[in-house]
DNA sequence: CCAACATAGGGGATATGTCAACTATTCCGG
DNA sequence: CCGGAATAGTTGACATATCCCCTATGTTGG
């Protein structure tokens, strides 16, 4: 049971912008997605990712692992999507516990008509502020980040509350 | 009218990295947190704020902009934490406008309990992960796109909704 | 002093996220 | 071929966020 190690004023810096730029641009992003669209940036993220496969439709837990999402929230927001007529959602044929989502024609025209404004948006707040080396140094910070949290998120959530309980 | 600049490999991986650390790390630390306290990430953000301050204390407007978020959802959070006893909130008697937060002494001993696993978490999973210099670079590329982001709310929120409807 | 506007905050309706069951299949070892 | 474990997805309750409008004060120019 070591000292508490505070954060210095640099780790303090690095951490705190993190987190209000997460913030604050996320929130822009997703007011000028609503402001020029039909679709929230959560409806958006689903049809990128399906209009990126090749038939614009894939397994629900495919699409759940591509996002990063728990079943239970892209259960929910695909139902509300299918409700909108923004994607179809099939029984799988050769799974029968499964499902099939689909970009629809109307998905389609929506994600065809939001994606350019989005962009932009996208560039003009974050990609095009940044030299080359900062978007390298970015990708390698998060990966690595990313990393770690896959690590932790295998030794903490499915099979783990038992055989050490760390301070309790 | 320009034809529309998709993104890089560089600036994909970039830019997706970004939001996928954003999100698993964010669900991870809450996780944590509500694993070994009784506090949310929100609660503690916003205790952490109070009690940076000289009497544990500050004026519900500033404790938004300290935190970005919005006066309605500020508004809601401290009513919430305050039927919890996690903080307490009087009139502001210099204004009769305003609302003044403090911290409870239940506040103050939820947070000085979670404050340290909180920080070895965020320790663990971030700052430990990073090189002083990646550290420099990502406070840097965050502030300035938090510059970006903030003039362009400027230029859209407050009295904007008039003089050129872009393209309705 | 007053009218018009700005600011601080509240609150409801609704959208979305999270958690913890729960069902239906599939998979696997014997 | 069977029984138990794993997997895919759903669902309802509840926590939280956002939108938008409402009230009460302050502030200011005439």
């Amino acid at each position: 049971m070591s000292e508490v190690r505070w954060l210095d004023e640099r780790e303090e810096r690095a951490w705190r912008s993190l987190q209000m730029m997460q913030m604050r641009l996320n929130a822009q992003l997703a007011r000028d997605l609503a402001a020029h669209s039909e679709l929230s940036y959560q409806d958006y993220m689903v049809l990128v990712a399906l209009t990126g496969q090749a038939e614009g439709r894939m397994r629900l837990f495919e699409l759940g692992h591509l996002l990063g999402w728990e079943k239970s929230r892209l259960s929910h927001q695909v139902t509300r999507m299918a409700e909108r007529g923004l994607v179809e959602k099939i029984k799988c044929p050769s799974d029968l516990r499964g499902a099939v989502v689909g970009v629809s024609a109307h998905g389609r025209d929506e994600i065809t008509a939001a994606a350019p404004g989005h962009l932009e948006a996208v560039r003009r707040l974050f990609i095009d502020l940044l030299a080359g080396e900062q978007l390298e140094t970015l990708a390698e910070v998060c990966e690595r980040v990313l990393a770690a949290v896959a690590d932790e998120e295998l030794r903490t959530c499915p099979p783990c509350n038992e055989g050490s309980a760390l301070a309790e």
